[in-house]
DNA sequence: CCTAGAACCTGCGAGC
DNA sequence: TGCTCGCAGGTTCTAG
């Protein structure tokens, strides 16, 4: 699934192929896709039209693609299993193909955005002052960015009465964290998921904070991690490098720590997968 | 206001 | 063979 590293492989794609085009005619192939497009499709696609695609942006797991000549972007989110490809015009349309946007120039490629599950969607909104689609403006900035507030974070989470992944999951805390990379972090932090936030100190914050960035560096410079298919880079090949997870999806395997076999658990209609031994249930209070 | 949990969606694989 | 069911999970909505 598409988290941060993943989106941002995306971005640069799009910025090496789609950037400074203009857009010729865009085709919505399923309603669902640009639902978050309150206007509906025929709005969409008529505002799209003749519109000069700036420099595509990101945070956390949002990106949008400006539109140069008005104060608007096109935002993109990929859900769970969004692509945004680019393609030949005669290359054959994707089985769970949604939404094609063609551009006025010689260049034989296409944006295409297929999305088997259709979490994910494209939806044109006004930019606020920092030029960031209004519809996100309650999302965090992710830890990759310059101006993330480490002790605004470490604050926030002395205030919450929750739990440690559900702190890392709340994109309005911080961005483009999603399960696969939170229990790497918790696994290279030794924390268990259900700690509570509220006892954190400084120290733990500051060092869970560093594994999270070191874990999607990591996956940055290779491109984007993960092991599903479905995630391809917006140049069709695959994004996702098969590197070994510390963590995630090793149930019975052994902790490449200490050894003991590695754990899963029911968690918000997910799993968490986390070792025993390293990563103990922290004590219940009373 | 805050937190927890369900719902949304489709394909795949396991089990019967 | 063909059916059901669990699972994958980011975001948003609702219940408490």
């Amino acid at each position: 699934m598409p988290e941060l590293p993943e989106v941002e492989v995306v971005r640069r794609g799009l910025e090496r192929w789609v950037a400074q085009r203009t857009v010729a005619e865009a085709e919505v192939l399923h309603p669902r896709a640009v639902r978050r497009h309150v206007a509906g499709a025929d709005d969409f696609t008529h505002r799209l039209k003749g519109h000069r695609v700036g420099v595509p942006m990101r945070r956390g797991k949002y990106l949008w693609l400006p539109l140069e000549d008005a104060n608007q972007s096109i935002l993109a989110h990929l859900g769970m299993s969004g692509q945004l490809l680019v393609q030949p015009h005669e290359a054959a349309d994707e089985k769970h193909l949604r939404i094609r946007v063609r551009f006025a120039d010689d260049l034989d490629t296409e944006l295409r955005f297929v999305d088997q599950r259709t979490f994910g969607g494209l939806s044109l909104h006004d930019n606020t002052e920092d030029g960031l689609p209004d519809v996100i403006a309650h999302i965090a900035r992710d830890p990759l960015d310059p101006l993330f507030d480490d002790e605004a974070f470490h604050q926030a989470l002395r205030r919450k009465r929750s739990t440690i992944k559900r702190a890392l999951l709340d994109q309005s805390l911080i961005s483009g964290v999603g399960n696969i990379y939170a229990d790497e972090a918790l696994w290279r932090a030794r924390l268990h998921y259900e700690r509570p936030t509220a006892g954190f100190t400084r120290p733990r914050t500051t060092e869970l904070l560093g594994h999270v960035r070191d874990v999607m560096n990591a996956a940055l410079a290779v491109g984007g991690t993960s092991f599903d298919s479905l995630y391809v880079n917006v140049n069709g090949e695959s994004g996702y490098f098969d590197r070994s997870l510390d963590a995630y999806g090793r149930e019975g395997l052994p902790c490449k720590r200490c050894g003991t076999p590695m754990r899963r658990r029911p968690w918000m209609n997910r799993s968490s997968y986390f070792c025993p031994k390293c990563q103990r249930v922290p004590r219940v209070s009373s």
